[in-house]
DNA sequence: AATCGTCGTTCTT
DNA sequence: AAGAACGACGATT
């Protein structure tokens, strides 16, 4: 039995992050939450993947590391996803995250450019589907893809977390008309 | 704006 | 164990 997901939460400049992490590397990462307690809401919303004995009780510290990457990253500048351990993950899942490390801070790909890189070229809507529940936003850089012509896309941690991401690393984003956003791809 | 094709995942039988 | 339903899509009409 695989177990050892310890969780822990620690503060950001934007408010509360939580994590999971083994010894491998990290698992979920939440974005910064108004509370702590919302922080740790939400990462528990992650245990349906994986069996709840895979969970440690008490929170532990969080690595210093991924404090430092997390700040790092969400300042806008480019940084590695670090060390993870995606092991509750399909294969599929870890082929689109895999791809979407591939994008450097500042740009975009289409979710059809991920779901080539991930070896369903027809797969766009699966992609986002598994962008969806990417486990470590942010570090995992799920909010550099956007829709194939000039649309912002979706975000699971919410729209405006995408946009603020996104301007962070110097991508222009402007209301459309009417409804939506526009990205301005390099 | 509405519709349809496509595909991995998740719910339902 | 199938089959239906469901999207952070994309192209067509």
């Amino acid at each position: 039995m695989k177990q050892g997901v310890h969780r822990g939460v620690f503060k950001v400049r934007e408010g509360w992050c939580a994590a999971a992490w083994t010894p491998k590397g990290l698992c979920a990462l939440i974005l910064p939450q108004v509370s702590r307690s919302a922080a740790l809401k939400k990462l528990t919303s992650y245990l349906p993947p994986m069996p709840r004995s895979f969970w440690d009780d008490p929170l532990k510290t969080v690595p210093p590391k991924v404090r430092d990457l997390v700040r790092k990253a969400l300042s806008g500048k480019p940084t590695n996803p670090g060390a993870l351990d995606l092991f509750f993950l399909t294969p599929f899942q870890q082929k689109v995250l895999q791809a979407t490390c591939q994008v450097p801070a500042g740009q975009t790909r289409s979710y059809g450019w991920v779901a080539g890189k991930a070896g369903s070229p027809r797969g766009y809507r699966a992609a986002g589907s598994a962008l969806n529940r990417n486990p470590v936003p942010l570090l995992i850089p799920c909010h550099r893809i956007t829709a194939a012509g000039d649309g912002l896309g979706g975000y699971g941690g919410g729209i405006e977390w995408k946009i603020r991401l996104l301007e962070r690393e110097g991508v222009k984003v402007r209301p459309k008309e009417g409804k939506g956003y526009r990205v301005f791809h390099p």
